[in-house]
RNA sequence: UCCUCGGUAGCUCAAUGGCAGAGCAUGCGGCUGUUAACCGCAGGGUUGUAGGUUCGAAUCCUACCCGGGGAG
């Protein structure tokens, strides 16, 4: 499995884990991260992974998705923000110093800071005061970092995420006040909340302008295996995204010919593979059919064999993407391979 | 043979005289830094049959048919 579980495991013991109920409530992404086979980062695209050195490295996010996602459940402060746990009514406090805190705990080897995402669509005035608010956090969380030593042998990188929303200026302005910290890597936040996908290629495009080229651009979120090229094309290196994994477990899984939605009545009676020369468990041993079957019936096994073909699916697709980049082919490639990857079969 | 309970969507059941509904199933759609094995939409009915009462019957009455339980 593509997943960080054994080198979280490894960074982080158990009685850690155990003691640390603030860690693994605060985070929620990165709970999931290990006690899922869900997250992961998916890869990198322009050779900067050589850059980090890392096969698989264990990002974990500081939980500012959440002030977005969880909007109904929190309260914004210059401080930070206070959730309010829908088990129990308890409260928690993330602040940008209490979230650096909590990743040295976990041992990530990339670190984000926190920031806050504002919704799509949002007054212009609302999301220029919140892009300030989130450069603040982005200097507390480096000035955190700096304050502090990890807890492991392994260095920690920290990156910072840009907001802006969908308005230009703004994109550019955050783009470059987050490139201006000198944080270890560069990314893009606050998209994928619901905008056209033409504005967040647009504000792709503003961002890798700014950021340096020396250091990873980091899409936040995103997306679609389309997407995923799009970006590439515009400068980005890296993604994560709940879709391989989400989508599985919901029925769909990305083939290198479309998207096949697996609870259809046309697959049940179909005997092929999802891709007969593609090399996942899902393609080399079961037949679509089966997995109709599997997920109609709400069999576990479905969602797991959906899962692993999609993350390997994903990852194949960056790989290839890698290859194409430093093949020089890539500008050719993409654009067919957008078309083929959008259809739905 | 008698007593009794029941028969409403593919299934399990609501609606007790006033617009026939739900859950599941079926057919689809959605899902983008995971509160999501989730959410949404659609199709689907001669209310067992035949009569009767009533302005109006799934609902009350009669007969019959089918099924569960009981008695003999």
């Amino acid at each position: 499995m593509p997943v960080g579980t054994q080198a979280t495991v490894k960074a982080v013991s158990q009685d850690e884990l155990r003691n640390s109920i603030k860690a693994r409530i605060i985070l929620g992404n990165t709970y999931h991260l290990f006690l899922r086979p869900g997250n992961n980062v998916i890869s990198m695209a322009g050779g900067l992974h050589q850059f980090m050195n890392w096969d698989r490295p264990i990002l974990t996010d500081s939980g500012g998705y959440q002030v977005f996602s969880l909007a109904a459940n929190r309260k914004l402060h210059e401080r930070g923000v206070i959730f309010k746990s829908h088990i129990d009514g308890s409260k928690y406090e993330f602040t940008p110093e209490n979230v650096i805190e909590t990743q040295r705990i976990l041992g990530s080897d990339i670190m984000m800071a926190l920031d806050e995402c504002p919704p799509y669509p949002a007054p212009k005035e609302y999301v220029e005061k919140s892009m300030h608010l989130t450069n603040r956090w982005a200097k507390r969380c480096k000035d955190a970092v700096n304050k502090t030593e990890g807890l492991y042998e392994h260095k920690q990188f920290l990156f910072g995420i840009t907001q802006g929303g969908s308005y230009n200026e703004l994109r550019k302005e955050s783009s470059k006040a987050i490139a201006d910290l000198d944080f270890d890597g560069n990314a893009i936040g606050g998209l994928s909340v619901g905008e056209p996908a033409e504005f967040m290629y647009e504000m792709t495009d503003i961002s890798t302008d700014v950021f340096p080229k020396n250091k990873p651009r980091y899409l936040m979120g995103v997306g679609t295996p389309s997407n995923l090229l799009e970006s590439i094309a515009r400068g980005v290196d890296m993604f994560d995204c709940v879709m391989p994994t989400r989508n599985a477990r919901n029925g769909m899984i990305f083939t290198r010919n479309g998207n096949i939605n697996l609870k259809n009545a046309k697959w049940k009676t179909c005997f092929d593979s999802a891709d007969p020369d593609f090399t996942s468990d899902l393609c080399q041993k079961h037949s679509l059919a089966y997995m109709h079957h599997l997920i109609r019936t709400g069999e576990i096994l479905g969602m797991r064999l959906a899962s692993v073909h999609n993350l390997t699916f994903f990852l194949w697709l960056m790989e290839e993407a890698r290859n194409k980049i430093e093949d020089g082919t890539f500008a050719n490639w993409y654009p067919g391979m957008v078309e083929k990857l959008g259809r739905r079969l």
